[in-house]
DNA sequence: ATTTTCGGTTGACATGGATCAAGCGAACGC
DNA sequence: GCGTTCGCTTGATCCATGTCAACCGAAAAT
């Protein structure tokens, strides 16, 4: 049974041979520290690629879960809903990054992933990806760190929103974004955002209009330059400085 | 009150010799699911148990990790704190639940971990328990479960504090409480909270006061009977209404 | 037993961010 | 190319929660 997805067209779904071996981003991911011989064996498991268009879901809350996901190209963000219509933004992932650990647990997703662009990722059946690390120490523990890294990433954003006033968590935002879009060799002081002002507040726990008033307010005060999406980093140590504002 | 716990420690730090096979809590916690045979080779590997006396930590943000610890009995919370000296309890933890995941990724713990009364730990070496887990299967994928859930908890949060209003996240709280000690247990309409209204404050992203207010209201509203920390649940179905109160 | 400290409650007031509302430019569908 | 929609910005006002302060009882210290 290996990778059974009820979607059908073949549109938004294609399949193509992939292999970690020459991924660029190997050093991100999962393959981080194999050696030559393992990275061959991950090869074998990490057989498909899919296509994700902007808009579409790579997986629903409450779908059988049977497979990791890694970004290879593109952008997500996950969200969860709420029976009484609330959601929140609970991330946004970039290329290198793991998306569905939610679902190890219950083995169902329990958050919704959707494409912010067009992306492409490869799918990772779970149990295979348990049966190899069982073989390969280096990936056991490299998955280990990566879970954990995802428990300690969680426990920053409730700091964020625990503890944070409105334009200290938008600061907070601009630097991580910043901070990994260089982690993977792209300017650290000018992206695009991937998503909206809405999306960005959900996340932080604020309402859109405070998202944008923030963004206004950093540009009067010169820390950015914002136009739409398009961000400029002119004072990281000014942004920096806004984080820790307050006692 | 079934709670009852032992006061009178003079060392602050023995080791004593445990067994998983025959701990009442290996349904809850790591064991979950192994068979025998497979519960021996555990108890080889979690061979020390300590008491940690109310206060006292069992580790702190910075150190160098090396073991998980899966409480035993007691009450522990897990706290981060930032450079400016704000800090924010991430976790409030109960006998069978695991701490110490976040200290995988980086090898150093994240947070402090410190006890709500003298409880009891066991200590579980992470390279032994990858080693075992290499071994056994169930183990491997039960652990992998546990991380698992720890981020969908960890979500959990993140939806109350970026979502919800204070009252709501009151009513989450208790009712999570009461069923945390329904699994184990325990009454789930009476119980004593172990922490102050300012670690349920910080946990939730409000100040004591307003948890104090939320509380009287509770109380005022019949839902709840509370006296200092022992709180009673008169109305669980009013508590969930509160919880879906808005759209 | 007395004093001190700590945790909790309650009231009065302040404020950061939500809400409501209007308008505008960019992107998109036709 | 044009109209519609969507995302964003900005202003005015409101309100939930924070802040400040007083007080109280329980527990700890002396």
């Amino acid at each position: 049974m290996p990778h059974t997805h009820p979607l059908n067209q073949e549109v938004t779904l294609s399949v193509i041979k992939t292999a970690c071996s020459n991924c660029n981003l190997r050093e991100l991911c999962l393959p981080f520290g194999l050696s030559l011989e393992e990275l061959e064996k991950l090869d074998d498991l990490v057989s498909t690629r899919r296509r994700i268009k902007r808009g579409d879901h790579l997986y629903r809350a409450g779908e059988a879960f049977d497979a990791i996901y890694a970004i290879r190209s593109g952008f997500f963000k996950t969200d969860v809903l709420l029976e009484d219509g609330r959601d929140q933004v609970t991330g946004f992932q970039m290329a290198g990054e793991l998306l569905g650990l939610d679902g190890i647990s219950t083995e169902h997703h329990t958050c919704n992933a959707i494409a912010l662009e067009d992306s492409e990722i490869c799918a990772i059946p779970f149990s295979r990806l348990e049966g190899l690390s069982r073989e390969i120490h280096t990936l056991q523990h490299h998955f280990h760190k990566v879970m954990s890294r995802e428990i300690v990433r969680d426990h920053g954003v409730m700091m964020l929103l625990g503890t944070m006033r409105a334009e200290e968590r938008l600061a907070a935002f601009l630097l991580n974004l910043s901070q990994r879009f260089t982690a993977r060799g792209f300017s650290h002081a000018e992206f695009y955002l991937r998503m909206t002002r809405e999306e960005i507040g959900s996340y932080l726990g604020l309402k859109l209009e405070t998202v944008s008033r923030a963004f206004s307010r950093f540009q009067e005060e010169g820390h950015i330059a914002v136009q739409q999406k398009h961000i400029r980093i002119l004072n990281v140590n000014g942004l920096k400085a806004l984080m820790n504002h307050r006692a």
